[in-house]
DNA sequence: TTAAACTAGTTAGCATGCTAAGTAACTAGG
DNA sequence: CCTAGTTACTTAGCATGCTAACTAGTTTAA
């Protein structure tokens, strides 16, 4: 296990700025990487998601899987829609609600997104052991979870 | 040390999507916290590496420190300007580049954004340990290289 | 049963990142 | 010394996140 601390210093200079630019260098390659399927980082990952939770998620609980707010989300399920890579269906159940489900053209690039995907993880976890992408995974929870309770603390505060 | 087996397939979900949702809200906190001084995200990342990298610093040298491009930077500076935090000054070296200092009024806030920030840090790094933050900032610079060589690699071969 | 409160989704508009293309100043080769 | 290329910065416009405020169903409670 190599650990060196300047590594540490460099993670502190902005807090988080190190965090952001390795998400967005990850995110490009990736993005990069699935550009001839013709998807943007909103549309691979919100597919990924759709695929992971089963057709026929509805867009509230997809966007909680993603982590961001409906309206980020709607833009989004609106290109999907367009590209005619998905289509919605009104809930019969509760008519607010729709239902997301991969037409079949969505599904066969899903399945080429899919092998894309797998051959750039590959590459961009090099090196790094299980373990540490372990700590790496429970440091992210974890921190997450301090975040959420400083949002609080400092909305409550005003 | 804990090692959680599920924390990591969170991490593979979306490859980066967890890092992208902890860094916005990591963000968001500092944000909050500091809110009161009238400071965005952007404005308070640049003020933190303007005082790192001293004084009298390029907005090349500003924004290759703090990974972003040019022009993403154009619009904070100007903003940091517009609030009297910065003052530019064209190198006399180099009429090209414009030299970036504080006014006094900047310095002041600048000390009341690094108090506030050493105390939301403690608050976002609680119950992790030091090592365990060296290893993140070790998976995050290593990621980094993966990420840049992978996107050279799909960059390439178009 | 009907008014109030809640919930799913949308629209509008801001913040911050990016790339592409333009301007002005510097540098190097003929 | 002048043209060609490079470099520092700006402008314009896109992608994706957000909040605030809206519409339209659903639920709750008097």
């Amino acid at each position: 296990m190599i650990s060196s601390p300047p590594f540490h210093e460099t993670l502190d200079l902005s807090l988080c700025g190190s965090m952001g630019r390795v998400f967005r260098l990850c995110r490009d390659a990736v993005t990069l990487a699935v550009e001839p399927l013709g998807l943007t980082q909103s549309r691979w990952t919100a597919m990924i998601h759709i695929h992971h939770l089963k057709q026929g998620v509805t867009q509230q609980e997809l966007a909680s899987s993603l982590g961001i707010e409906m309206p980020s989300l709607t833009r989004t399920i609106k290109q999907l829609e367009q590209q005619a890579i998905i289509v919605r269906r009104i809930d019969s159940d509760d008519k607010r609600s729709r239902k997301i489900y991969f037409t079949e053209q969505g599904l066969l690039l899903l399945d080429a997104l899919r092998d894309i995907m797998a051959e750039v993880k590959t590459q961009l976890y090099a090196e790094l052991t299980t373990q540490q992408l372990d700590t790496m995974a429970y440091g992210l929870v974890q921190m997450e979870a301090n975040a959420r309770r400083c949002i609080s603390h400092f909305s409550g505060e005003q």
